[in-house]
DNA sequence: AACGTATTATCGTCATACCATTGCATCAAG
DNA sequence: CTTGATGCAATGGTATGACGATAATACGTT
């Protein structure tokens, strides 16, 4: 995706640091080389940094250089750094991660989405659920209206941390989509899984919600570890390293 | 706390920000504007934007501005903006918000760690515990070896997304500790039941550390609603809203 | 060998100029 | 009066060059 200048230099900055093509240590090229590499300006290249920066990718000091920071700084539940991680190719132990995350996060959320949703949230949640319905009869896109109808479920628990970890649980719940839906009749026999926790949300069922919401945790756990077993690594989705001029 | 320019300039949008005191609309007054307000070149201003940018407090755009986004795109789990908010002073739906995600996320982390905790893991742990008790019976700085307990625990689960959870934690633990401590012999009696978390955890039983946090997250739940029952909101920690020159 | 001092690489900050985008006002056409 | 096209101007985006501040390293002195 075309952004610009700025966006382009950090989306391949964090992307190689994601995908470990700068050592630890004393790695990334000073300013000056960065701006010949990359094409661009010190200023773009300064602001770049200062936004991985606040992602916890790096830091930089004087004569220090610009140093790449170990993976427990990093911001994992930002959005950009899960993006890139997803490019750089979801690793097993990033996914049992996320997979240990929605175990964790996801039957709590529901719970308290069942006592605590609105009328907005169950509607939008409805609507989701609405497209995964027509993508199953029609032939539509069903991943896309899974996502939507899990990040709805996720934000009706009334709770600005636990809402916010749908985005990093998107990463994850795609992966899981896009294998169930490969399977034959894989969206069909999940519907109704579905229609039973928003149900228990609707009746304000915390217990009845818990229960299935796990059923299709537990459901895609298999899944994911299905796959994780026959290849040690997925596949990356990332265009090649090369950076996007903006035209 | 003097850091450099850039750092103050941050800290300074990212606190007002924060503490609500520029409008959700189109707010923030243009770059030159602020460059003559905090008395530093555009060059800082718009590194600091792009920090505030890259923790989801802000976008930008020509002729509409720098504009202050709503909490539910700011990156809560941020360390900064934690901090932020703290100073900015913790309301009460910040505090429950906090609450709810302890209570989700502790006893499963503990769990893991039962499981998964390394030598090295409990060593750090034991370091914390040792710490506690020096200053249970010399008079020491309780609060700080309390929360590395914590911390230590959650980064004991093996997994990074929720070990990165304690630093969001932090904010909560600091404050219902400093609650607890100032009851009398708060630490004396709460020391037990910290040894019982970690003999659990050391002796690989998950249902016997998970049962030992409840009670630790429950006394502590206790304590924090006692005093949002009294007073509405917490006094802010914060120093005025003046911007400190870095000399 | 230990310590203080000078050197210098590298980021930090400032200033200025010009480009690019886009909201908004203006005006024309239906 | 409404609607759509067009141009203006405000604002952020990018580039460049200069100098300051810091700290790792090397060197020389004790």
């Amino acid at each position: 995706m075309i952004k610009n200048v700025h966006g382009n230099t950090v989306d391949f900055l964090g992307e190689a640091i994601v995908a470990g093509r700068y050592a630890l240590g004393a790695s990334v090229p000073p300013e000056p080389l960065l701006c010949l590499e990359l094409g661009v300006s010190r200023t773009v290249v300064r602001e770049a940094v200062k936004s991985l920066i606040a992602k916890g990718l790096m830091t930089t000091g004087p004569k220090v250089g610009t140093r790449v920071l170990s993976e427990e700084h990093w911001n994992w539940f930002d959005p950009d750094v899960i993006t890139w991680q997803s490019k750089a190719g979801l690793t097993a132990e990033f996914l049992r991660d996320l997979q240990d995350l929605r175990r964790v996060v996801e039957p709590a959320a529901v719970r308290l989405s069942a006592q605590r949703a609105t009328a907005k949230d169950i509607a939008d949640i409805e609507a989701a659920y609405a497209g995964m319905k027509r993508a199953v009869e029609g032939g539509g896109d069903y991943v896309t209206f899974d996502l939507r109808f899990h990040q709805g479920l996720l934000r009706a628990c009334g709770n600005r941390m636990l809402a916010q970890m749908s985005k990093a649980l998107g990463a994850l719940l795609r992966t899981s989509f896009e294998i169930s839906t490969r399977r034959k009749d894989g969206p069909r026999s999940s519907l109704p899984l579905h229609r039973e926790v928003l149900d228990a949300v609707i009746a304000k069922n915390p217990d009845r919600a818990e229960k299935a919401i796990r059923v299709l945790i537990d459901g895609a756990s298999a899944d994911i570890e299905g796959v994780l077993a026959s290849r040690r690594r997925l596949p990356r989705l990332s265009e090649p390293a090369r950076m996007l001029k903006v035209a």
